[in-house]
DNA sequence: TATTTATTTTAGACTACTCTAAATTATGAA
DNA sequence: TTCATAATTTAGAGTAGTCTAAAATAAATA
């Protein structure tokens, strides 16, 4: 089997690899995993000799279809947990992140499934993320980030692109969650900050900065 | 912090001393957690430099309060987890040790508590074994074995002592689990043996070797 | 009590993962 | 294209946990 180690490496390098599907630096590990690259390289040699990633020195490393299958069995074990400590013990959505760190590397498929039909099979968590089923495969999203909405039209919050704890927390006071409706009704040309109109008709203001990290959904889209 | 196999050999030394309250050997600890004596050698020396263990070379272990508290709490969590497992997921009862032997050890103190709530505060674990509060104290209970129980009297089944997984599917399939009244309808003399009469006047009938393994309450006992 | 046997500890070594410092290779500015 | 800098790898070493074999100690037995 896989460690605990090896398995936070193909998260990270799955993640790192995620938005352009190409090769990933061992440098981009290393910061990722808080670790050094000469460690890195070590781990990447390791991986590369159980044939879970694509490793030639000095040009990056990426995962292998065995390599991408476990990260992406880690991740969806992350996701679940996630969904269940805020949907089953109350927890925040700012506060599950560590918790999952851990129960992600917890071993035991028939777990899983069964944790997942117990959630009755969610299909993102509570950041928007989608969860991925038994094979690996997301549900399609067509979502766009908040700062590239247009003027007056209706749009429904789906997930954020920073994760972390005081921006959560941030975006929970202003009752912007997934799920919330969120209708721009105003842009300012000088800061790009924006006026959203929330549910129950509340009103406020976000930051560019938010905006950008924000992602939502036309809310005609049927997904 | 201690770490994932710190906490193992706390747990087995906890585990190991419980019947009687004495020091416990160094082949009982390798023999419980399937190392040899000189591994276990070593790790005692490490936990007594740690003040986790009272320990002098040749004389045996125990714990020290500081252990004895962290080995209740991996405890606690694995008995919790267990009651999810077959509570919440539908585990039986003879599959869940092995996914608690790995949920017992993730670390987070708030998790525990609201795991304690979501199911209930339950006092027992699926095996009949009582779950630690949070400062470590157990309901009381006053069982005895199978083996002692007295012709023509009602009892209640309250757990095991052998939590082997061929040991518990044979009582599955017996019908004989916590929680099923017992009344002792016979006594074999030659083997021991032991007719019993279950609710719904099912007769079963147990060797000596299961009434060994096997608790029970006082029917009219209030815990 | 003396001797044999069982238990426990010590010595030395190995794997997994990690680090710092030095060497190597790639990159990009001149 | 050359040189300086940044990225990466290699070398060497450390910690945690594990092992086998040998030495020391305790317990059992004659
Ligand atoms: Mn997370
Ligand atoms: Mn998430
Ligand atoms: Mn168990
Ligand atoms: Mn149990």
């Amino acid at each position: 089997m896989h460690s605990f180690t090896e398995e936070n490496y193909l998260k990270a390098i799955y993640q790192l690899m995620e938005p352009q599907e190409e090769a990933v630096s061992t440098n981009a590990i290393a910061e990722r995993i808080n670790t050094k690259a000469a460690t890195v390289t070590d781990m990447l040699k390791k991986l590369s000799a159980k044939e879970l990633v694509i490793y030639t020195k000095y040009q990056g490393v990426s995962l292998s279809p065995a390599g991408r299958k476990i990260a992406l069995g880690i991740i969806r074990k992350h996701r679940l947990w996630e969904f269940f400590l805020v949907e089953k013990l109350d927890f925040r959505w700012d506060e599950v992140h560590d918790m999952a760190e851990q129960l992600e590397h917890i071993q035991s498929p028939e777990l899983v499934e069964r944790l997942d039909a117990f959630l009755g099979h969610p299909k993102r968590d509570p950041h928007g993320d989608p969860i991925p089923d038994s094979n690996g495969q997301f549900a399609s999203s067509h979502t766009l980030l908040l700062e590239k909405g247009i003027k007056g039209k209706k749009y429904t919050m789906t997930g954020v692109v920073d994760h972390d704890t005081r921006f959560l927390r941030h975006l929970d006071e202003l009752g912007l969650v997934p799920g919330s409706p969120v209708l721009i009704t105003g842009i300012t040309e000088y800061d790009q900050s924006l006026q959203l109109k929330l549910n129950k008709k509340r009103m406020v203001h976000v930051s560019n900065h938010v905006a950008k990290n924000i992602l939502i959904t036309d809310s005609s889209a049927h997904e």
